[in-house]
DNA sequence: CCGCATCCTGCAAGATACTG
DNA sequence: CAGTATCTTGCAGGATGCGG
């Protein structure tokens, strides 16, 4: 896998988050895993539109070593697996409510501030 | 500047918040300022250990940019300048909070881990 | 003291094609 | 359906040296 080099000494906190967190769809996973349960890998791929197999499936694996997901096998044709979330990822989403709102906020404000331009 | 494509349509309040803050030492500056208030450069750059003075002046124009902080010159020789936290980076900081709360936790439970095992 | 200009490298992520 | 495998590329970030 090309799982870099993780898990390094945190200088605080927060970049023990964000070493967990980076990845271009990690927090979009979290938020829909947290958001409908338990998912199958094609209503994930689905649900982010724009995603590649290869980043999806890279994604999952990293945030399963991590802790965050739990990954479930069912041995049946066709193939059934569903990706949850566990009690550590549960809790990271929920560290990124305060986060998303302020980025809310945020478009909100660029959004507003483009319109006053164009205006 | 290497500014790159920021500012893009963002699929969540997450994503927002994320283009503003990554960069290996954004929340680290974020967290300096918020701590120690107006800081000069040479300051900052004694505070984070490692950080290159390119790292560091493209980091500060970024956030700059982006409206979380504020630089202020004194012209005098030696040349004096202060950078301090907009309302925005001081709210951008109380969101990371929990972020930071939810890392700091996690570096724990890792390192009891390490220790069971070596035990 | 506070930067700027270049060159260079490594890794995240895209593209494309194939499989149990 | 749920992945693998391989090639390629773009860009963040490191190293180094100079300048007002």
């Amino acid at each position: 896998m090309t799982t870099g080099a993780r898990r390094g000494p945190y200088i605080c906190g927060i970049d023990a988050a964000m070493d967990v967190v980076s990845g271009k769809w990690k927090s979009l996973i979290l938020w829909e895993l947290a958001n409908y349960g338990a998912r199958r890998f094609g209503e994930l791929k689905r649900g982010l539109p724009g995603v590649s197999e290869k980043m999806l499936i890279q994604h999952l694996r990293e945030m399963e070593e991590d802790g965050l997901v739990h990954r479930e096998v069912y041995r049946q044709v066709p193939p059934r697996v569903e990706y949850s979330l566990t009690e550590q990822g549960r809790s990271l989403n929920e560290a990124l409510g305060a986060l998303g709102e302020w980025g809310t906020a945020r478009s909100a404000r660029l959004a507003a501030e483009e319109a006053a331009v164009s205006a």
